[in-house]
DNA sequence: ATACATACATTGTTATACTATGTATTTTGT
DNA sequence: ACAAAATACATAGTATAACAATGTATGTAT
């Protein structure tokens, strides 16, 4: 098994799933902060994501208008960037998931 | 719908799964040539991939020996390179597969 | 006081897909 | 016969996105 190729590989796959993931996770209608979905995303598929990868990665989603965020104050602390799909985003993912389940069905029937 | 996001998105999913269509395709035991290789995925998966994508492809697999090749002179026209999956591709595309089976079930159940 | 956690962000590096281009041979169309 | 397209390899330059490292600022725990 070559262990360095695998990693790398991972590395590579998700500059297609991760964005996936996390249009997915925005899908369920609740809204995530990006520190939150980090952690969210660990705990739902053990990947862990850098916040160097995930904040620009959030900030291009809302340049393509997929999601959308507003600030909210904490009682204390830092306050939060809360983003929640939109109506183009919630189009967009059902095609994307579209495109990735026939993908899937593909592969598996090489 | 954000089609150039869809169409982005669709670019850089490939940026992961291109090598792992490869090496499941390889993976069948049978020797295929580069140029043969973009036809086969064309007719499995619908999909494009420009000579200037798969070529360079080739050459990291067989870098890392998950694949090798040999030259074939042909009877006319230019000699073909044939690929071939390597023992260390078949463990390594084993592995692939059980992290990409494992992606797609966690995402489907989002 | 010091370290760690929370919460945002940017910079530089690396890997890969894509466009364009190049070389050479053979086949197809007119 | 000649031009265009197909076959079959390859490389160079560009764009994109993940990642490591770093930065700013606040709050909590030891």
């Amino acid at each position: 098994m070559n262990v360095e190729y695998k990693n790398k590989w991972i590395s590579q796959l998700k500059k297609g799933t991760l964005s996936f993931i996390v249009l997915n996770i925005l899908n369920k209608d609740k809204e995530y902060y990006g520190y939150d979905l980090i952690s969210e995303i660990k705990r739902i598929t053990d990947i862990d994501i850098a916040e160097g990868t995930l904040y620009p990665l959030l900030i291009r989603l809302k340049n393509e208008n997929l999601v959308e965020h507003n600030w909210v104050e904490q009682q204390s602390g830092i306050p939060r960037k809360y983003y929640k799909i939109t109506k183009e985003g919630k189009s967009t993912i059902a095609q994307m998931k579209a495109y990735w389940d026939n993908l899937n069905q593909t592969i598996n029937s090489i």
